[in-house]
DNA sequence: ACATATATTGACCATATTGGTCGGTTGTGC
DNA sequence: GCACAACCGACCAATATGGTCAATATATGT
């Protein structure tokens, strides 16, 4: 299946798998509309129902091609992951970012359909990616130097205080800034990982012990 | 309009309230359906209508109504707000579950009604939640002691850190606990807010001066 | 006990939207 | 000009929509 769709040219093929993956991390399944789909993405029904034969396999695609994309960057990225926990939560940082120039829907989409538990998401999607993820988190935090730590800061703790202060910061900076445009600005994107980092240097001066600073 | 609501056994009054919010705030007002509510809600379509002559009268009500609670409470707290950051979020906080507790959408519901920008909601609705919402946070920040905090830390990012913590923090155990029945044990909840504080003492000991520890 | 009034039901309505089809038009390579 | 695939959008039966209303259950007053 799906082969048509494959071979269309990239702008096009993108300009559809965002228009699904909005319109299916807004509503799940089972309330996405495909008249919506094909009207955001500019094409017409005729031409959707071309390259996917039903919504149910557009839907299958999708996930399938979320995993490969993630599982793609990580394992590019894996060999030369920073030991410290900050610098390689930042290098996360650019990745995602880079991402999500591209796909902008893609993390909004892998997380609600991860979580979706309406029965119209079948449980091989879930186990599917429930495998992913576990995989994925392994690797996140694997190898991370902890030595670092001062010895009274309970490391757990700090480690999941520096995620959320990281998520509480991509939040709040997409609930700001739509504008999409600005987001492909490389030097835009320059700025905020350095706001985001001057965020960690505060907590980076808390956690770790003075000589590594 | 909607005095027969009013005067409702308050049992089943919040069942509908409930249902309501969780509808639009999972699909926004165009999207929601009146007969997924009532079927959330076990009360007949009939019923509905019975209390609210439309779709929008009943959305209207809800909006009005979040408001007022949040404002009831925002009032009966105001005065014997702490003065140190820590313990009035550790304050808010509790709050925040004690209404959790009759209404777990309504924080969902607010934030969705308010960044909704579909035409479905009106401007009317738009601009008081705007109002609302500026005053809240104004509330929020008013009169907070900043001397305690070390001369070398940035305030601000420490304020907007210290919230992002509480905000991941709640969100994390809001999605690994859906349980409603533990979430009104006041064991329960007073173990949340144990765990809670556990986070903000190592902000504490980071941002404040020795002698306010 | 009965009558009156109110609360509640769910089958029903016109209309809108759904996922999906298909005869046709357009474009492309030869 | 031919063959063939890409693509369109009017169209389909099926379902879901917000809302109605006659019928029934329940409460209340006497």
């Amino acid at each position: 299946m799906h082969e048509k769709f494959k071979l269309l040219n990239p702008e096009k093929r993108d300009r559809i798998i965002n228009a699904a993956m909005q319109e299916f991390s807004e509503k799940g399944f089972k309330n996405a509309s495909t008249n919506e789909i094909v009207k955001k993405a500019g094409i017409s029904k005729g031409a959707l129902f071309h390259y996917f034969s039903s919504k149910q396999e557009l839907f299958e695609f999708l996930y399938h091609y979320s995993s490969d994309v993630m599982v793609e960057i990580m394992e590019s990225q894996i060999d030369n992951m920073p030991d410290d926990v900050f610098e390689r939560w930042i290098a996360f940082a650019k990745l995602k970012m880079g991402v999500a120039v591209q796909y902008p829907n893609l993390a909004d989409f892998m997380q609600r359909t991860f979580k979706d538990d309406t029965t119209d998401v079948q449980k091989l999607i879930k186990e599917e990616f429930a495998r992913f993820s576990k995989d994925f988190s392994q690797k996140v935090y694997q190898g991370i130097d902890l030595s670092k730590f001062k010895p009274d800061v309970d490391v757990q703790k700090a480690l999941q205080t520096i995620w959320w202060v990281l998520e509480g910061y991509a939040l709040t900076k997409q609930q700001e800034s739509i504008n999409l445009t600005q987001a492909r600005d490389a030097e835009f994107q320059q700025g905020l990982i350095d706001e985001m980092e001057s965020y960690l240097a505060i907590l980076r001066k808390s956690f770790y012990q003075e000589e590594y600073l």
